[in-house]
RNA sequence: GCGGGUGUAGCUCAGUGGUAGAGCGUCACGUUGCCAACGUGAAUGUCGUGGGUUCAAGUCCCAUCACCCGCUCCA
């Protein structure tokens, strides 16, 4: 793929000019982390920054045309382990999942070998097994001899679902215009079966994942998915769980298990009775928060986009059930122009709603932020916007047995009038919709290592300047958005004499102060400003005879190479007009 | 997770079983008069890691780790 060279590029000049390191790299590194180096935390701080200022500091004005209000937390990273049961991240994903990839029907890896056709007879030869070790005390049926033996008494029925599935298969294949399966015969396929849960059933050692694995691995061999019957669309299983497991407390058993969280809204939902009763906020209001979270993904790739630590930038507004269409509508536009607004060009950068075979079951509707990465052919998500109804409100109701509901008193202030003092109808009216509810909740969730790549991506950019004799050169430049610039500004003195060093260094410690900025008098000016525009920065200023002169500098453009000459005492209040501070 | 590929200086890469290399970059000094390739000089490597074969391994073999590509997967 051409695009190949690209992301080589933009790797080497990331690791080069100090973006982007490879986690623990003279150990050999470890996969799926990465570090950031001088500059990459420079760039993705502000990105964080940015994100802060422009959705909770300074949200634009909401769905309902009034000003939106939006607190911060910051929450641990270990929680009590009961929030992942109450989120479903701990038991959902616990358990080895096969997905059919025709009829999008998920199963437990455990339970598919139940569910298909040859479902009876193994479970009667299981039991079979069963009873020749029970009669046959001191004996193991973990033999494939003894197994057969256990089946022998059954062959009769046995023969008959063997040819019925080998029909089905048969037919299921050539339908579908897939390859037909490779063994012989079924039988084969069936005697590994028995015999994998035989063995599973004796063999304690190789623990959960592996009692699981052997049936698994026969049932994805027959390749029926039981949902709908076709061949050939099972999936692998997923074997084990995403989330990273630790210990709390220097004694590790099982009752000491935690976990590193894998998202950060659960901090968010859980904290939800705090924000409410101690900062004053009504409904519809957001909290917001930026951290790590932790994924054990199976297969980390392209870069820093699927790391399995990553930092995340996510809202969880609340709002009344009735206008969360609204505020739905508000979040999927607002955070889509967040982007755009900060160079992401729109060609590379989609809204994608989700079709409703997508969503959570919960969800009213979602909605992904997608960018086309040079390293892939499809969009890939940066953030998703969710519906997700009351879900994780209830969720957590549920477990935690306290009560999160949200008593809107303007509400009733307004209407208690209507029940004439009837103190009997109130109290049912005020612990009813539309007084009292669960909010429903709307979830902007961004990825800021993603972020943070995609606005690499963008800005990097290969064009023709020319040199000292007028010959075009191919020139390396990052095009990030000033806002975005890990270094605003370089200054420079033209030649290092004639005190021009002087008066740029003063230029540089009143800058900074500001703003990050760079000196640099070392080798030809051209070459200096080469420098700063592969690592983007997007303006230097240069003192040149003139300054001495007149006080006036140049302020040199990244893109566009032209100049500008100002006075050096106007030079701050330019360049903070252009960069919106 | 499966299959294929790569791993040598900060970066890009040469390197036939026999002394560790180039270009760019970096640093120092000189030069400098607005867009990288002027001069002189300098630093830089357990050749990814660990074993093995060999008189001798960057080179051959095995294992392992990381990255890339394809499939798979991505709440």
């Amino acid at each position: 793929m051409a695009e190949t060279a690209f992301m080589d590029k933009l790797t080497a000049l990331c690791k080069r000019r100090g973006f982007i390191y490879q986690s623990s790299e003279i150990y050999g590194g470890i996969g799926g982390f990465w570090d950031y180096g001088p500059l990459g935390v420079e760039l993705k701080r502000n990105i964080k920054d940015l994100w802060w200022r422009d959705m909770v500091t300074n949200p634009p004005n909401g769905a309902d045309g009034h000003e939106v209000e939006m607190v911060g937390v910051d929450c641990s990273i270990i929680m009590n382990p009961k929030v992942w049961e109450a989120s479903g991240h701990a038991t959902g994903f616990a358990d080895p999942m096969v997905d059919c990839r025709q009829c999008k029907a998920r199963f437990r890896a455990d339970k598919i070998w139940q569910l298909l056709v040859l479902q009876e007879e193994a479970t009667e030869a299981f039991f079979k097994a069963r009873e020749f070790e029970r009669d046959n005390p001191g004996s193991k049926v973990n033999t494939e001899a003894g197994l057969l033996l256990a089946v022998g008494a059954e062959a009769d029925g046995a023969a008959e679902v063997m040819s019925r599935a080998q029909s089905l298969i048969r037919s299921e294949a050539k339908k579908r215009n897939v390859a037909p399966l490779k063994r012989a015969s079924v039988t084969d396929v069936k005697r590994k079966a028995l015999f994998a849960v035989a063995e599973s059933d004796n063999d304690e050692s190789t623990g959960y994942l592996g009692v699981l694995a052997r049936p698994v691995q026969v049932a994805l061999e027959i390749q029926v998915c039981p949902n709908c019957q076709s061949v050939g669309t099972l999936t692998e299983p997923r074997a084990f769980n995403l989330m990273f497991q630790t210990y709390v407390g220097a004694v590790q058993d099982d009752s000491a298990k935690a976990y590193l969280r894998p998202e950060t809204a659960q901090g968010i939902f859980v904290n939800f009775k705090n924000v409410l009763d101690t900062t004053r906020v009504k409904v519809p209001f957001g909290i917001a928060q930026v951290g790590k979270s932790f994924r054990n993904e199976i297969n980390p790739r392209n870069y820093t986009f699927r790391s399995r630590e990553f930092e995340q930038m996510e809202i969880e507004f609340f709002c009344h059930a009735a206008d969360s269409m609204k505020w739905y509508e508000f979040w999927r536009k607002v955070r889509f122009d967040w982007y755009v607004n900060l160079g992401l060009k729109s060609e590379k950068l989609r809204l994608r709603d989700q079709g409703p075979e997508e969503l959570a079951h919960y969800s009213k509707a979602c909605a992904d932020i997608e960018y086309l990465f040079p390293f892939s052919d499809e969009h890939q998500e940066l953030e998703g916007v969710a519906h997700r109804g009351n879900y994780d409100l209830t969720q957590h109701a549920k477990h935690s047995g306290k009560d999160l509901t949200y008593f809107d008193d303007e509400a009733w202030e307004r209407d208690k009038a209507n029940f004439g003092g009837d103190k009997a109808k109130e109290k049912t009216a005020k612990n009813a919709e539309p007084y009292r509810f669960l909010p429903t909740v709307i979830e902007p969730s961004a990825g800021a290592d993603r972020a943070t790549l995609a606005f690499l991506c963008e800005a990097y950019t290969e064009d023709q300047a020319p040199d000292e004799n007028g010959v075009m050169q191919t020139r390396v430049l990052m095009k990030f958005h000033p806002k975005l610039a890990p270094i605003k500004v370089a200054v420079f003195p033209l030649v290092k004499k004639e005190g021009m060093p002087d008066i740029a260094q003063a230029i540089y410690r009143d800058l900074k102060q500001h703003m990050t900025a760079f000196y640099d008098d070392k080798g030809a000016v051209g070459r200096r400003y080469r420098r700063q525009d592969e690592v983007g920065t997007p303006f230097c200023i240069t003192v040149d005879g003139d300054t001495l002169k007149d006080g006036t500098v140049t302020i040199r453009d990244r893109d566009t190479l032209a100049q500008v000459r100002i006075h050096k005492d106007a030079v701050r209040d330019w360049l903070r007009e252009r960069l919106g501070r």
